[in-house]
DNA sequence: GTGAAAGCGCTAACAT
DNA sequence: ATGTTAGCGCTTTCAC
């Protein structure tokens, strides 16, 4: 700056304002500073100018894992408002290690950004705390933060969704529907669980429930335990979408009824399609990020918890019969 | 840091040494430091760091869509990598956009990135010469830079993978192979252009050609168009994914052979199963990163080109006969 | 309409 | 083993 300022024989504050934008700048004198910049090759430095300012015009994502369809199509909404609003997405990914995910927030923090939105893999926390009450606004998305926070939250309707899926289930005849989940730790799961139990009531049978997580060898062998029963599952409720697609891989062709959390590509190709409780990716993303930008607009109302309905999308698999 | 400094009695320096984990310091010192920083909730300011070291510990990814699988593939490999060496991502779309691509890359160079990982959009890189010679070095994935900058280049073996793709298809004994491909603008579609044409030699046919991009009513009628001929396609080799995709829901049950360029989930459990040309996502950012990492320390050898290997994956679609 | 000076929080270089 | 000082490149404040 202080080149481009010698170059156009002006003082440095001159070429700030050039930069900037702002008003009160001889048009002439603007285009001298603006040739200097050009013939310079000069471009401001971030670095310095959050420094000064206090803003980096930067909001960190913390997902599970970007590579999942269901997390990126989350990360494409945020992406998509933060460019909207001028500013930049520093992402990573847990893996569902809650040690990585307070590893990022941290490193995020300590870059300094406007604002956070996070998939939480854990459950506590507290480390989040100094960094909400520094000003550091913080969205959770899919699942909630601990309770030693209170922040935003956007949910899906978790429950909701597999009370749909299970009565879908029974509506075509099933008295038996089992269900596989992910680690009943992991919120989604726990929450998908107990909608499953609360449909079937009194009919609840712990022995259909397995929730071992999309890993192939450990599902094919709960499948296989529930059909040795005397009374066996007729359908399965399956907890997302790598469960589903595992699931159908350990059924190979078996007829049994399956409706599956989450919609994904090809569903509707597959024989029969695969019926699915859908979510909204980018539903969750996009209100997650106009969350947070509205908080970073100076809104400190009280925390929103949103929640985002679901919808049963009936293809085939799920309409199968006993 | 000032703060925590007159906190724990020392001076400024003292802590920077601490919280950098600099030699020289009295363990019972640094223990003071420490503790001091914990119960301030001191986290140091990386753009101050970064103003005065120069190095900002972080990469810039231009890619085109994190949302497409193939993509978030490569993404996350980049960050696997940058993570590896202790570096943070910065990541945008571009969406097949070279404005946009443009836009991000000078976003990210005024951020200071390291160094840029590129899946370009665009064919002219001039832009990029700064920051070339500034020693911000680059990569390109998937794509290459246009003739006027020379940087390293990861791409697959996409000419060879169209060749395999057709050899297969005329091996089960088609005569009349149709491809559906993106826009030849570009690159990898061009270059899978290229080598069914070569595969073919002079049984080529224009008339067997469609490269519109994955738009279902476009591509219905190109396809409707090739079936009306005297001399009809038996089989259809398609560009890429997404293509594969809005091909097989195109084709709707009509038992043409079909091999697609990428590997997709569940392309095993479609009836048939949908035989690929199957490249490396994952491989495509790791060598990427490997690259960028490497010039990062220090490595100013001439520019590298690294082709990797597909491979083709018969699942049933690709083995139909006509 | 323009400029000079101070200082954001840190690290490098040089004391002590 | 610890401290002092200068300055990274910018914006803010205030003066002209």
């Amino acid at each position: 700056m202080k080149d481009v300022a010698s170059a156009a024989g002006v003082a440095l504050k001159t070429v700030s304002r050039v930069v900037n934008g702002e008003p009160g700048v001889n048009p002439a004198t603007a285009d001298r500073v603006r040739s200097a910049i050009e013939s310079l090759g000069y471009s401001r430095n971030e670095s310095a100018r959050v420094l000064r300012r206090g803003r980096t015009a930067t909001v960190g994502l913390v997902i599970e894992d970007i590579a999942d369809p269901f997390y990126s199509g989350v990360g494409r909404a945020v992406e998509h408002v933060a460019i909207r609003h001028g500013c930049l997405l520093l992402s990573g990914s847990s893996g569902e290690d809650p040690v990585r995910e307070r590893e990022l927030v941290r490193t995020f923090c300590a870059r300094r950004v406007d604002g956070l939105i996070v998939v939480p893999a854990g459950d506590d926390h507290s480390y989040l705390r100094p960094e909400l009450d520094a000003g550091t606004p913080a969205v959770f998305v899919d699942r909630p933060p601990g309770p030693e926070i209170d922040v935003d939250t956007v949910l899906a309707d978790n429950a909701g969704g597999a009370v749909l899926a299970v009565e879908h289930l029974r509506a075509s005849g099933h008295r038996r529907v089992a269900f596989f989940g992910d680690s009943p730790a992991i919120f989604t799961a726990a929450e998908r669980l107990r909608g499953y139990r609360a449909a079937l009531g009194g009919r609840f049978d712990p022995r259909l429930v397995a929730m071992r997580g999309p890993e192939l060898t450990g599902l094919r062998a709960d499948l296989d335990r529930m059909l040795a029963l005397d009374d066996p599952p007729t359908a399965v409720f399956t907890g997302n979408g790598r469960l589903t697609v595992t699931t159908l891989r350990v059924l190979d062709g078996r007829r049994l009824a399956l409706v599956g959390f989450d919609d994904f590509e090809l569903a509707d190709l597959l024989t029969p399609g695969v019926s699915v409780v859908a979510q909204d990716p980018s539903g969750l993303g996009r209100v997650a990020g106009e969350l947070l930008f509205r908080r970073l607009s100076g809104d400190t109302g009280p925390s929103e918890h949103v929640q985002l309905p679901v919808r049963l999308i009936p293809r085939g698999s799920g309409e199968l019969h006993p």
